[in-house]
DNA sequence: GCTATTTCATAGCAAACGATATGGAATTGA
DNA sequence: TCAATTCCATATCGTTTGCTATGAAATAGC
């Protein structure tokens, strides 16, 4: 052994991710990230070999944080209508900043990078397939319960739900207000009576 | 006068345009757009300024062709749900490229830009609103026709049905498959049932 | 306490960035 | 035919980019 680090990685990680979600991709340099996390070049691609590298960890994170909190949201008990409507209103209060929402990692990259940049896509694609299982499981169980009618596509319906919330995100990173995005819900939801 | 310009300023901007919705606003370098359109510094100074007055430019021209395409879909006669439903469908004819579909530049705009860039914002949200007055009069007009039950809100429809079209791009752009795309048609439309 | 090893801090690299300056080519009015 | 003017083509400006190299600082084993 010898010197010992004075970074936590994860620590690092999630702040290099706060600063991805709010600045996207290419607006971001390697020293904005130097600056974000307190770390040198050497720890960063020490631990993450590249700018893209820690992009990529950056989206895993995403997805083990704030994705894994969606899915939290999803699983809890109670009406169908009151979970879905409770989880969106759940997107609100994540990524929040002094300058307004910042909306969603997965949704931002999307748009910005999951045409050219396939690894991005790829994780941009695998976090879409976790909330359709998550909507489809909640469908399932409420039609199941009797909740949900028999006769409605619940594999179309998770799917809508979960691109709902990509459209919420885009509302508040695009800067509209909550009482605009509130009304999307009631009326998104709206389509399970 | 002197020597004559050796290019078309519109011509121009809708290469510029189709450069900027292709590669986002960071990633598109003055020398992209000098290739793309053919038009040297100078020119393209001339005309347009700076690189974010060009990119200015191109959202108005994006308006005044593509958007404008869109709310003549609206505009065209017939029942609701189809005329919703053909309306959407047209999306997945624009923005098509070699690589696959770009989505759309206004939704694009709105997760690069929006929350750091001022007047792209408004542009942006301008553009939401003529899509949300092209909705309310269609929803309007079924209202009065019996088409549509009198206590649907017509606003808090139209605005969904606004973000729908950006949804719908997100979808194309992130390379989501045409199928994928309809279902989500599909799912949303019946929501004026 | 000394050496080996790893990290930190910073200077520096070539390349690309947005933007401008410069000189020659093309056109007009005289 | 010849200034005057405008545009094209290109060289160049100072910065910033992603990334690397270098030397000092901090630890572990001996």
């Amino acid at each position: 052994m010898a010197r010992p680090r004075e970074f936590e990685p994860e620590e690092a990680l999630d702040k290099a991710m706060r600063q991805f979600w709010t600045k996207g991709y290419h607006d971001t340099s390697i020293r904005d990230l130097v600056d974000a996390t307190g770390v040198n070049y050497y720890g960063l691609y020490g631990v993450f070999e590249s700018k893209h590298g820690l992009f990529l960890a950056a989206l895993d994170r995403y997805r083990d944080t704030v994705t894994a909190e969606i899915l939290a949201q999803l699983k809890r008990p109670g009406p169908l209508a009151n979970v879905i409507t409770k989880t969106y209103e759940h997107l609100l209060n994540i990524g929040k900043t002094r300058g307004g929402p910042i909306g969603c990692l997965m949704c931002n990259t999307a748009v910005e990078l999951a045409s050219e940049d396939p690894a991005a896509a790829s994780k941009v694609h695998a976090n879409m397939a976790q909330l359709r299982a998550g909507f489809h499981a909640k469908l399932t169980e409420a039609q199941q319960g009797g909740e949900l009618a028999v006769e409605r596509d619940v594999g179309a319906l998770a799917e809508f739900l979960t691109t709902t919330v990509y459209s919420l995100a885009l509302l508040l990173r695009s800067g509209c207000d909550k009482a605009y995005v509130r009304r999307h819900i009631r009326t998104a939801v709206s389509l399970l009576d």
